[in-house]
DNA sequence: TATAATTTCGTGTACGTTACCGTTAACCAA
DNA sequence: TTGGTTAACGGTAACGTACACGAAATTATA
C-alpha cells in the first residue's frame, strides 16, 4: 500500500515509477532546465505510457502565473454599433477565463482615424502583453504591428477581417467572398431573370475598402458563373452622412429601375431609411449585420434579408483561441470561418450573434 | 503580517474574522448541521461583506463528490442519422465536464418502438442519477417518467421537442411553429403568387406526429396571415420505405403540377432521390436538417433550402444546463429556443451544427 | 589533486477547500 | 455525583501541482 491513490496518475506516481522526485518530474513537465537528457527521456516515456493528463485544478491552484491579453477593436460609434457585438463576446470570454489567472485589457480606435489606431498599437507594444486580439482594419499599420509582435513572439489573433500572408496565430471571421456569393444566390432566388440589381458600397476610408471589394467580387462571380441574365450596377458612396447618401441614391435611382439593392455592409439601414422616406416598396433590399436599426427595418419589411456572421462569437472565440494556445497548448486552426447566416423577419428573434 | 495572503478571501480569512475555525465556516458554507444560529449569522454576514466566492479549483481538487447524468435519445438508425448530432453534442459536453467529477451515461431507444423507450426509462429510474437529459418523443410514457423524476427531485432537461405544462428544468430546441412559419416565408419568396405547394409528412409513429403538425400549422398560418393566393395541399406518408414513398409521390404528383414541395422533416432526401430518378427539376424543394444525404442533394440543387436547428448544440447545451444548475447553482432559462438556420448550397460549408 | 563552477536532483511548503476525526461543554437522567 | 448523549466547534490530512531552496553529483579550472 505504498500509493493509496493508485487510480489517479499524477506527478507523484510518475516520480515513483521513474525513481526520481516529483521536483524532477515537474521540471520535465514544464520543460524547465536542470534535468539530464537521460532521466528526461525516462520520465517522458512513463508519461507517454500512462497517458498522463495534468490536473488543471491542482495546476491552477498552485500556480500564481498571470497572463495579460490585449484586445484592439474599433470603438462603438454613433455611425455603427456593429462593434458592440465583438466587444460583448470579448468581455464574456474575459469573464470566463478570469479565474484562470488571465487579465484582458481592451483597447479601442476610431475607424475613421488611422492615428488612433497607431496610438493604440504603440501603447500595447509598450506594455508587456502575452497575447493580442485585433481587428486589423488598416493594412499598413497592422502589418507594422504584426512585425513587432512577431519579434517579441507574442501570439496575435485577427477577427472580422484578415491580412493574409502574415504570421499570426489565427483568423476568425467571415469568408468575405463566399458571403457575397451567397447574397447573390438569394438575389437570384427572389428576382428571376432579366432583372436589375444595384450594388451599394458605403464606406469612408479607402483602407477598409478591400474588405467590401471581396464581397462584391463574390457577388459578381456568382452571376457570372451561373450565366445569369441579371444586370449589375454599382455605386460607391464615400461619405457616410445621411444627406450625402440621400443625394447619391436619388441620382442613381433616377437613372434606372432596380429590382434589388445589395448593400455591402451594415449601412443598409440608411438605405432602408431612404426607401421608407421616399415610399419605395417594390425594391428588394439585402444587407449585412444584426444591428438594432437593421432589425427594425427587417420588421418593417423594408429590408428583406440580412447576412450575418456572428460578430459576438468572433470576439469570444478570438480570446478563447489565445487562451487555448497559451494555457492549454492546443493546436489552433489557422483560418476559422464563421457561418454565413441568413436573417429574415421570421427568424431574427432566435438569432444569437 | 498575520495573513500574508490578505488579498484573497477564503475560508481561512473568514474564519479569522469570525474568530472561529475554518471547519465551522465550511459547515455554514455547505449548510451542514452543527453550528449555532448565532455564529452562523455572524459568518454569513462576513461572507456577504467580503463577497466571498469559493475557489472552484480548490473545491474540485479537494472534493471527491461525483455526479451522474443520464441521457436518453433515439439511437442512430439507418432510416435517419439525425440523432448523431445531438449525441455528438452530448459527448462533447460530457468530455468537458468530466474533470469536474461528472459521469454521463447515455441510453437509447428505437423511435419506432415505444417499448424500448419504456425499458430505458425504467433502467434510468432503477439506477440513481442526479440529472437526466431526454428527448421526450412518446408523450404518455414521457409524462409517466417525468412524474417519477419529480418525486425523486431529479432535474430533467428536454431537447428537440417539448412536453409543455410539466415540471422540468428546461426545454432546449426549436420553436416548431416558427420554423414552419419561416419555411412558408421562403416559399413565398421563391414562388410568387398563384402557385401550388405540396406539404409532405413522412412519419411512421403517430406519436411523433404532433411534432410535425406544429410545423405544418406555422406553415399554413403564414399563408393565411399574409393573404397569399398560393394553394396548399398535403399528404401523409405513414410508411418510411422508399417503395411506398415512391408510390405515394407518383400518385400525388399525377394529380397536379406543384411548384414547391415542403417536407416537414429530415426525410426530404428521400423526396429528392425520387425527384432525381424521375428527372423532376422545375419543382423547388425545401426540407429539414443538416444531414449528409440532404447536403448532397443541396449540392445537386435538387434541394433548394434546408432548415436546421443546431441539433448538436441542443445536446451540448442540455447537459451543460444540468451542470450549471446542479454544480454552479445558476438559474436556467426555462425555454431555450434554437436559432432557425437557413442552409443553401452557398453557406452549408460553414454551418456548425 | 583540490577547488570552483555548474548541472542535476530532492525536499518542503504553499495554494484553498473538503471531509473526517477529536475535543469541549452543555444537558439530562439516574 | 456520575455517566451518557449530543450539539458545537477545532484541527488537520489530504487533493495534485508549482516553485524556491539547498544538497549532491558532475564537470571544469587552477
Amino acid at each position: 500500500m505504498e500509493n493509496k491513490h493508485s487510480g489517479t496518475v499524477g506527478v507523484k506516481k510518475i516520480a515513483q515509477l521513474a525513481k526520481v522526485s516529483i521536483g524532477t518530474v515537474d521540471r520535465v513537465l514544464n520543460n524547465r532546465v536542470g534535468v539530464s537528457e537521460k532521466t528526461k527521456a525516462k520520465i517522458l516515456k512513463i508519461i507517454e505510457e500512462l497517458n498522463y493528463q495534468p490536473n488543471i485544478f491542482a495546476r491552477r491552484l498552485a500556480s500564481k502565473k498571470k497572463l495579460r491579453f490585449a484586445t484592439l477593436i474599433p470603438k462603438v460609434s454613433e455611425e455603427t454599433k456593429y462593434w458592440e457585438a465583438p466587444l460583448t463576446g470579448i468581455l464574456q470570454a474575459a469573464a470566463e477565463i478570469k479565474d484562470f489567472g488571465i487579465e484582458v485589457i481592451p483597447f479601442f480606435f476610431d475607424q475613421n482615424n488611422k492615428t488612433t489606431f497607431k496610438e493604440s498599437t504603440s501603447k500595447i507594444n509598450a506594455e508587456e502583453f502575452d497575447g493580442v486580439l485585433m481587428a486589423p482594419m488598416f493594412e499598413d499599420e497592422s502589418i507594422a504591428f504584426i512585425e513587432q509582435c512577431n519579434v517579441k513572439k507574442i501570439p496575435l489573433v485577427f477577427i472580422n477581417s484578415d491580412i493574409p500572408g502574415h504570421d499570426n496565430l489565427c483568423y476568425i471571421g467571415p469568408n468575405l467572398y463566399q458571403s457575397g456569393y451567397l447574397s447573390a444566390h438569394i438575389v437570384n432566388y427572389i428576382s428571376p431573370a432579366n432583372k436589375k440589381t444595384l450594388i451599394v458600397n458605403i464606406s469612408r476610408e479607402i483602407d477598409l475598402h478591400h474588405h467590401l471589394l471581396r464581397k462584391e467580387e463574390g457577388f459578381r462571380n456568382y452571376f457570372e458563373e451561373s450565366g445569369s441574365t441579371n444586370e449589375l450596377t454599382k455605386i460607391d458612396i464615400q461619405q457616410t452622412g445621411y444627406a450625402h447618401i440621400q443625394q447619391k441614391l436619388t441620382e442613381q435611382l433616377a437613372k434606372d429601375n432596380y429590382d434589388v439593392v445589395f448593400v455591402t455592409n451594415s449601412r443598409v439601414s440608411t438605405v432602408a431609411k431612404y426607401f421608407e422616406e421616399n415610399n419605395i416598396k417594390d425594391v428588394k433590399l439585402i444587407g449585412y449585420d444584426f444591428l438594432e436599426e437593421n432589425i427594425n427595418h427587417l420588421k418593417n419589411k423594408t429590408i428583406d434579408f440580412l447576412i450575418c456572421q456572428k460578430p459576438q462569437e468572433q470576439g469570444y472565440r478570438g480570446l478563447m483561441s489565445l487562451y487555448n494556445h497559451l494555457v492549454l497548448h492546443s493546436t489552433i486552426e489557422k483560418e476559422q470561418f464563421m457561418p454565413i447566416d441568413i436573417i429574415t423577419k421570421e427568424n431574427y428573434q432566435y438569432y444569437s450573434n
